[in-house]
Parts: C-alpha cells; structure tokens; sequence
DNA sequence: AGGATCCATCTTGCATCCAATACTCTTTGT
DNA sequence: ACAAAGAGTATTGGATGCAAGATGGATCCT
C-alpha cells in the first residue's frame, strides 16, 4: 500500500466538506465542522484514526487548528485520545445506544412541557410547516430528507424551551443519535409512526396542555428507542456487512445499562 | 497600575492550582483544571479577562497548552470567546440559574431512578457514610466541609446511575451549580433540610422504589432551587457587596426561562 | 526456535514565531 | 469643540520547529 492510498480514504471522507475556503479566525470552525459531519455521515467510520497531519494536507491548514478541532470532538463524544498515539473516531455501544435513548426519553419530553407552556405561537406554525414537509417526503419516499427535516423538527423543539442548558445536552444527544448508521425513516411503516407521534405533540402543544405535550414526546422517544434496537438487531443478525462500523459488544445485555 | 499589579490578582487566584509540577502530556489538563478550579472557586470571577500570555507565565508553560484548556473551558460553558479580543469568565445570569435547577431537577430526579433500579449494595453503604460525614460537619458548622461532602454524595448518585450520557450532562451542571458564589448551606436550618432530603432519596433507594426515589431527588432539587434564589435575593438586596459577581440581569423576570 | 531487547520511525505534545485583527489614543480637519 | 481618520499597541490565530513517548520490527541472546 502506498503512502497515497494511507489517505486516500480520510481525503475522500472529508472531500464533501473541504468546498469552503477557509479564512482566518474560522479555521477552528471549519476543521471541527467538517471532521464532525463526516463522523455523523458515517465518512469517517468507528476507530478511524484521525491524523492530525494528514488532515492538515487535506483541508490545506496547519497541525494547530486540526488538534484544536479534535481536542473539540473528544469533548464531544465524538472521538477518542490515546497519548503520543493520536485520535481515533469513537465507537458507540449498544449499551451507549441504549443509555442514549433513556436520557432523551427525558429532555425531550422535558422540552416540550416547556416548550408548551412559553405558548410560542411561531413555534407551532414552524412545526406544522415542517410536518408537512415529512409528509411530502415521505410520499415521495425520501429518506434523507425525512431525516434531516426530523432533525430540524427536533432542533425547533428544544430551541423553543428557552433553556439553554437543555438546548446544548439535547444537541449533544443529536450528535450521538445521529452516529447511527441507518435511519429508522428506512423501517417498514415507521414513517408513518413517526409522524403521528409528532402531530401528537404538536396537538397537545396546540392544547397548551404541558403535562400531555411530555408525555406523547415521551412515548416518540420510547417507541424511536425501540425502532433503533429493533433496526440495530436486524441489520446485526443476517448480514454482518455493519460490522466494524458497530462495537457489538460482547458484554451488550450482560450488565445494566442504565433503563 | 504597574505591569505587575496587572496580573498580580490572576496569579493570586491560580496560586493554589500551581503546585504541581507539569509533566509532558499533561500540560493541558493541569492547565485546565487549574482554572476550572479557580473559575469554580469564585477566584476568577466574571468578566475576568483570561490573557493567554500572562496564564502561561504563570503556570510556566506557552501559550499553546493555555489556548487549548480555554478553548475546553469555552466548550464547557465556562468562558467566553470574542475573536482577536481574548476570553473571559462567563458570567451567570438569573435566568441561567432558574434554567439549570430546572434541568438539574429532571436529571438528579433520572438518575436517582436508575441508581435505585440497579440495586448496588455499595452505592448505599457510601452514601451512608458520606451523610454521617456531613453530620459530623452540620455538627461542627464546617460549610465548605459541607459543600464538597454534598457535591461528593451527588456525584457518587449519579455515577450509580450507569447511564454515560447521564453522568456527563451532570457533571456539566455541576460545573455551573459550583460557579454560585455562596454556598446554601450557609441558610440557616437549610442543612438540617438538604440532610433530610438525602436521607429520603436513600430511604428510597434501600426499599427499591425507584419511582419514590425519583420523586425526592426532584423534591431536593427544587427545594435546592427555592434556596438558592432567596439566597440570591437576599444577596442582592441588602448590600450589594456581591455585585459584580453577578449579572443581576435587567432582564430577569421579563421573560420566560423556561421553568 | 523463542523471547527479550534495542533501534528506527511515526505521531503527538509543547514551544516559538509571524501575521492579522481589534482596540485605543492621538491627531487632524471642519 | 467634536467627529472622523490614522497610527500604534495589545492580543489572538495559525504555522512551523523540535523533542519526547509509543509502536513495530529487526537483531541478538539463550
């Protein structure tokens, strides 16, 4: 294998993120932001290493900038230090899957109680519109978009709490969610689930009644945990082509998670 | 005013974090740590400048470690960023305040619940032991003694729970809880109250009812949240020898935060 | 042959250096 | 006198250099 073929993959991955030409001030941003969106694509899979070198090549800056922005993704969850050694992307258990869900079964359902109560009247409109945006995707059976137009679902929601601190653990929940390799949108009929669990919220937001707006953003967050094991388990069992991208842990079910 | 006097008081807050002696590969994490701690201390307070520079004479490192600990403080909620400008403590508004006992509430209250559903012997025979210490300190009228006993009985709960996510969205609150520049076990017959409310939560815990446990861990964070506004209030009002510390913010009150 | 040890190399960790930017104080023009 | 412009300064942002630690392979010893 060649030197060039060493990199030739990570330059690939980075390749959809390098458009920007970076100035001064935002070099930082610019290497944090594509290194974290080719981890969350799944570009950059589970123990890749992260060269700091190499990246540098690519996104044409120096090393600084480069071990700044991943000093950033350790912070984040997103990637993992070993000393001298460098950094590799991180992997996520299907005890974290699990440990994941629980916590956002939580701060969801805690966003939208708040959410409800500050009677933002925007908010609802914004959620309507990008409700029935999911519905046109999923007519036309878009998968990507359902995604992404969920993610900007959930991001309106929790922005719409006014608390700043469930604002940035709910992002951090997001940025683990999104590691996943597949989307549940992919699942048979979960589409449809999905957005009448949303219009469920929405409603009860509608209703100002707080208390049901928790609990049906609950139940959303409890029934995507269960489409994500289930979808997890399946794409485990008859073909191994995910494995590698997945810790498929040994110990998964021997010790409390934490459910 | 000298160029000595300039960081004379930066050197005085970060004196008791100098002591050890910085070794390769841990230059970032002493750096960060000592600052953290004086951030958390109250010794650097708000709107303090942190120049770069004058952190790495100090601690007698470059610059380069410095950069690397602010901009994890910066991550972590703790400072603040303008570009070319430097970086400054964070301040704390009231809304910020009410924001996190609101979060913290549904977190503590989370992991009580999944710390009881584990059933750790060990978990309850520390917590036992930690809450004879904070009597002995009650006893002996030792705040600070007090202060790090709870933050240790806290922090023991919440890595019971199992749950990574969990404990790291925690910690993060605790960092911001840790910022309040007076500790409420300094209200009088509070500590006889926060004794109390550990000692239900534990109750709890040893009958295995994780939803009673739950319950009293929301049941202390509120009472904590009751306590520490009055004790804002009452900071603010009669002398105002805390301002400064503080964003007294004109906005408080004028806008929902979310609770 | 097998294992331990030494050496070459790779990669990071920290220090230093230079450029760019924002602030401040002065100066100048109206 | 006041405002606007410009120079100087303080401070960061990023690039580069160098040394320390870690890994892997070759070599030597038993």
């Amino acid at each position: 294998m060649s030197d060039e073929t060493v990199y030739n993959g990570l330059a690939a991955a980075l390749a959809p993120y390098t458009g920007d030409p970076i100035s001064r001030g935002r070099a930082v941003a610019a290497v944090t932001t594509a290194l974290r969106e080719a981890i969350l694509d799944g570009a950059l899979r589970p123990d890749d290493w992260l060269r700091e070198d190499d990246i540098a090549s690519i996104l044409s800056v120096s090393r600084t900038p480069v071990r700044t922005a991943i000093s950033q993704l350790v912070e984040e969850g997103l990637a993992r230090k070993t000393t001298n050694q460098g950094a590799t992307v991180a992997r996520l258990s299907m005890e974290d899957i699990i440990a994941l869900y629980v916590v956002r079964e939580n701060l969801e359902g805690l966003a939208a109680r708040l959410a409800t109560a500050r009677h933002d009247v925007r908010l609802i409109e914004e959620l309507e519109r990008i409700g029935d945006e999911m519905e046109q995707a999923a007519a036309a059976g878009a998968i990507t978009e359902l995604a992404n137009l969920n993610l900007r679902w959930h991001r309106r929601l929790r922005e719409a709490s006014g608390n700043v601190y469930l604002d940035r653990f709910l992002a951090q929940v997001e940025y683990a969610v999104r590691r996943m390799p597949t989307s549940t949108f992919a699942r048979p009929g979960r589409t449809k689930e999905i957005l009448a669990e949303h219009d469920a919220v929405l409603s009860a937001i509608r209703a100002r009644d707080a208390a049901a707006a928790e609990n049906h953003a609950q139940i959303h967050m409890r029934n995507a945990r269960s489409a994500r094991l289930a979808d997890l388990l399946d794409a485990r069992s008859p073909s191994e082509e995910h494995l590698g991208t997945w810790d498929h842990g040994k110990d998964v079910g021997r010790r409390s998670v934490g459910y």
